[in-house]
DNA sequence: AACATGATATCATCCTCCTTTATGTCTGCA
DNA sequence: TGCAGACATAAAGGAGGATGATATCATGTT
């Protein structure tokens, strides 16, 4: 009975010599001697247990069995060659997936000038921005379904990821014209309790570091206006239906052109930070690797 | 620079452990040591450069390029175990393909019965017959268009084709009553001269071994009719139209019923073979082999 | 016919590299 | 903390493939 052949480097050489017609052609190619093509071959037709080639003056012929067998056998030959090449093009980064997890403050003031170097420099690598609140993020991370994520304090930090700071960001909370009797003043915490307040909404760390730090300062807020992005919270600010809070970034605009005016406290609001999360136990991509490179992890 | 793996053998065992994903279960699979996947896996990752797997306390997974990898070589390893399959069946003669080259004549009085009973072991294998002339036929089988030919005598023997005899026929003149004159006369061959011939036409075996004969007995024949097939002499000479020259097979039916009768001649007409032609040059599949032997060439 | 040529087959030897055995290391779990 | 399961590492030994020389065979040439 035919055996299944256990050593799949005599199908190398039986591809070569098939397609070469000439064992000694195909000893070049492999770059081994002929008498290494001649013990393959008959090692194949051993355990095969059926003539492959016909030996003639000059070179050999598949036989009906072997032009059978070669159909196959180069068709899986092509598949390894082609699998190897799409590995290169990876490795190359001319091919490849990058999987990241990022709010949209994190992505606005922080990854996307980066993205864009990388886009240019790799326009091959196609990059898909999960825009998830963070503690989804890091449960994506931990289920391996991104490569890494872009975070702002605070946040849970399990023990198995591992988080680098990258940019410092403030809270700040920001008025308009209607509001100008604060300006320039050193306001109580306490006073936030009065005003009428534009926040985030729901469970962003925005939120809940704001609301942390003010419940240790024994203010408890009640917002106006809860908001779903900190744009719209500006917006409204602009229009005078309240005292923004907000990232310094999202209003320096309208900060700088003095339609808003930022108010100061007699307690330092303690700065947050744009972390980038990774799970040591995820190995990454190479073009994952790449990115991070960039980012200065 | 990732190398080209020369190995295939790293694929078949990193085909097991990324199916099994676990180093121990594909070692079990492969009749290896552990450590003789382990290495295999180190050595696959080191010519390409990139970690494969992610080790983990129980079992390895695939990291993203090693997915990309397996995606392309499992499929090779399949087209070869199905390749590899298709083999087996084709040894077992589940699957293939014979072609011969035979005359009308061959196949009607020889061949046929053969074929039947081959079909009937051998569903599956498929069987053409190209029906040529004799030399054409040679031509076939030494351009390995065909396995096998069964040709009648005379033919020029190349020398490099294997001619074996399986069964001899006569050529006999056969005529209907309107002839009844020459019935059970010892007739001398200059008397074809002067009938009126039926034969077949062109350059088949049948006719030029008839002319050859007769040239040597300084009979030169001059056929009233020629036709394409032995069967359409046999319908004119019980039409009575003229003696027909055939194998006597052809008329065997009308000579028993007393339709035809045969001319007897002064001098034995030198009896014909029916061989079968084999180029050893051209190694026989498995299939057609077992049609020879089937054959008791 | 004899010979030169180009190809494959064969053989003995050598050496690579894979396999194995034994042991180490790590992780998760009780 | 200790155990069990799984992968990694190291050293040694051996199987089997590669090599180089040579034989053989078919072809085409003079």
């Amino acid at each position: 009975m035919m055996e299944t052949v256990n050593n799949l480097e005599y199908y190398k050489v039986f591809c070569h010599v098939a397609r070469a017609g000439s064992l000694t052609v195909a000893a070049g190619e492999l770059n081994i001697s002929q008498p290494a093509v001649s013990q393959s071959v008959k090692q194949l037709e051993r355990a095969l247990r059926v003539k492959l080639f016909t030996r003639a003056a000059k070179g050999v012929r598949l036989t009906t069995e072997g032009e059978l067998l070669y159909g196959y056998v180069a068709k899986a030959y092509e598949q390894i060659a082609l699998g190897e090449q799409k590995l290169r093009q990876m490795l190359n980064l001319e091919l490849g997936e990058i999987h990241i997890g990022a709010s949209d403050m994190t992505l606005q003031f922080y990854l996307l000038p980066y993205l864009e170097r990388f886009h240019e420099k790799y326009p091959q690598i196609k990059v898909a921005v999960s825009n998830a609140p963070t503690p989804e993020t890091l449960l994506n991370l931990q289920d391996g379904k991104i490569d890494f994520g872009v975070v702002s304090t605070p946040f849970e930090s399990r023990s198995d990821l591992q988080a680098s700071v990258v940019q410092e960001i403030e809270d700040v909370f920001v008025a308009g014209r209607k509001f100008i009797p604060y300006k320039n003043r050193m306001l109580d915490l306490q006073e936030l309790e009065k005003m009428p307040l534009i926040c985030l909404e729901g469970i962003t760390s925005t939120r809940s570091h704001m609301e942390a730090f003010l419940r240790q300062n024994n203010v408890l807020i009640h917002p106006e206006f809860e908001l779903a992005t900190s744009d719209m919270i500006v917006q409204f600010a602009l229009r005078n239906l309240g005292v923004g809070c907000v990232v310094r970034e999202f209003a320096r605009e309208y900060l700088e052109e003095g339609a808003l005016f930022e108010l100061r406290f007699n307690r330092i609001i303690p700065k947050r930070h744009f972390c980038v999360v990774t799970n040591p136990r995820n190995p990454l991509s190479v073009a994952a690797k790449n990115l991070l490179e960039l980012l200065g992890i």
